[in-house]
RNA sequence: GGCGCGGUGGCAGAGUGGUUAUGCAGCGGACUGCAACUCCGUGUACGCCGGUUCGAUUCCGACCCGCGCCUCCA
């Protein structure tokens, strides 16, 4: 199996540390507002990166944490006039919400900062005897990154560029601008924790670096994290995570792309998010996730109206494939060309376009035997597409479920129904004009009718 | 300016040194009372210029264009 590493910049044959199993850490929330696609493109990048590591039989320890201390946190909660614990309690409830309609599993782990103040502070204690970091005149800790030789590794930047570039009015109290807070003294009223250097909290960059220690040991297989972090989250990550134990960090540095609406990257600070919550509003869960797994996971993803849409009307393809039928039994269907060419593709940096491509094959197949009446390999197939599916977390529900979901309109199951047969006795009299008329109404709708021998079957289009 | 990524058919999106991506949309046909679904068939492609090669969309170089990071952000 070969993954990309950032590191490196190419993709490398994957060797965990220790065989048979995978250490894998990635950068959570800051939990000071709803989730935004670009969150749930990491949420499902992951999901599926975890899912199909499970599959090839890896024992896998997926930690993700949640921040919920800083500067943002603060400022939301204060703006609301609450408790700054009551905002993250609230937007975590939400969090997991959104996850779980987008189909993610619950990572083995899920750490706060705020449990693991006594780890942090340990850690900067350490960072500060090894002379890789300096309590400031001003009760802010900072880590120094001249200390460290390799800082700049996985962004490829040099320090000095980073020294000029910096912006003028940086922390008097750095010693290089490019230094890093670790620590940072509670202002006044500001929730705090004690530590050495007095009242305060810790820096974002430090959380990160003391509970992937702390979960998963001074060296791990991958980190991930959306394409924003790497510079320069990550890379301060390594270099107090590298300082502090010693030791190499992370093997495998994995990056999602980055979500654009309307050609522009879609961020906090632009203001053109869409969160998750309100994408859900519109389209069913599993065709955004559909919508999300169906490039790589590193490419560049436009959101837009057409591109739900068209996701919409694939999933329905493949959902149609299995419509009105029972699969196998998934033991008694042994792995086939088509579960080799989808871990083929799978194997060489999570190509899950082409893990779809293989799905449209199966559910090409299931129609081929319908069509020639051989149900028990249609059913046969049906087991394939959905334990392939499966692994990319798609086409787990019921196929009438999928179709009939609620989705606000006017009329209940229970109205369609009773037009359909409405329908089909103006149809057995020969009254087509009736029957076309009941079929319009509903399209207008959004109630598609399906005909096939066996009767009508109806869908939300 | 520094660092990095990318430019594939109407659109989305994989991949490859010589041979089918796949999907959506379109077109023709089969099925259907008519449709929908499904099936069969079908067209349009690899930014530009050089180089390497018997042969390059695929490798190398220049160029053009787009994007990301360099600042809180997934």
């Amino acid at each position: 199996m070969r993954i990309y590493n950032t590191l490196t910049q190419q993709k490398e044959e994957f060797k965990p540390i220790e065989p048979g199993k995978v250490r894998m850490y990635v950068c959570g929330m800051t939990v000071y507002d709803y989730c935004h696609l670009g969150h749930g493109r990491v949420l499902v990048a992951f999901d599926v990166i975890s899912r199909y590591l499970r599959h090839r039989g890896y024992d896998v320890h997926y930690v993700r944490n949640i921040t919920d201390i800083d500067d943002k946190i603060l400022a939301r909660a204060d703006e609301n006039g609450e408790i700054y614990s009551d905002l993250t309690g609230r937007m975590i409830k939400a969090m997991h919400e959104d996850e779980a309609r987008l189909g993610v599993l619950s990572p083995s782990e899920e750490p706060r900062a705020t449990a693991f103040i006594d780890e942090i502070i340990a850690m900067i204690h350490k960072l500060i005897g090894s002379g890789h970091a300096y309590a400031a005149d001003n009760g802010d800790v900072y880590f120094s990154v001249d200390s460290f030789s390799d800082y700049g590794k996985l962004s490829k930047k040099k320090l000095e560029d980073l020294v000029a570039g910096a912006r003028v009015g940086v922390q008097e109290a750095k010693r290089s601008p490019a230094d890093f807070a670790l620590w940072k003294a509670a202002k006044p009223g500001e929730v705090s924790w004690d530590s050495p250097w007095g009242e305060g909290r810790p820096g974002w960059h430090i959380e990160c670096s003391a509970m992937s220690t702390k979960c998963l040991g001074d060296t791990f297989d991958i980190h991930g994290g959306g394409p924003d972090l790497l510079f320069p989250h990550h890379e301060n990550e390594i270099a107090q995570s590298e300082c502090a134990t010693g030791h190499k960090f992370v093997h495998t540095w994995m990056h999602a792309g980055a979500i654009r609406v309307n050609k522009e990257k879609m961020s906090k600070s632009l203001g053109n998010f869409f969160t998750i919550r309100e994408i859900l509003e519109k389209y069913p869960a599993e065709v955004v996730r559909y919508f999300l797994v169906s490039s790589h996971y590193r490419s560049q993803v436009d959101y837009s109206e057409d591109s739900l849409a068209e996701a919409g009307r694939t999933l329905t393809k493949l959902y149609h494939a299995l419509r009105g039928i029972t699969p196998a039994k998934d033991s008694d269907v042994p792995e086939g060309d088509h579960d080799r060419r989808f871990a083929e593709v799978m194997d060489d940096d999570f190509n899950t376009a082409g893990a779809i491509a293989v799905l449209h094959a199966v559910a090409n197949d299931i129609n081929h035997y319908r069509r020639e009446g051989n149900e028990d390999q249609a059913k046969r197939s049906a087991a394939v597409l959905v334990r392939l599916g499966g692994v990319l977390g798609l086409l787990q529900q019921d196929p009438e479920a999928f179709f009939q979901a609620d989705t606000g309109g006017e009329l209940s199951a229970a109205d369609i129904e009773a037009m359909i047969q409405a329908r089909a006795e103006a149809r057995k009299a020969k009254n087509f004009a009736e029957g076309d008329r009941i079929r319009d109404e509903l399209l207008e709708q959004g109630i598609v009718l399906d005909d096939s021998r066996e009767g009508t079957t109806w869908r939300r289009g």
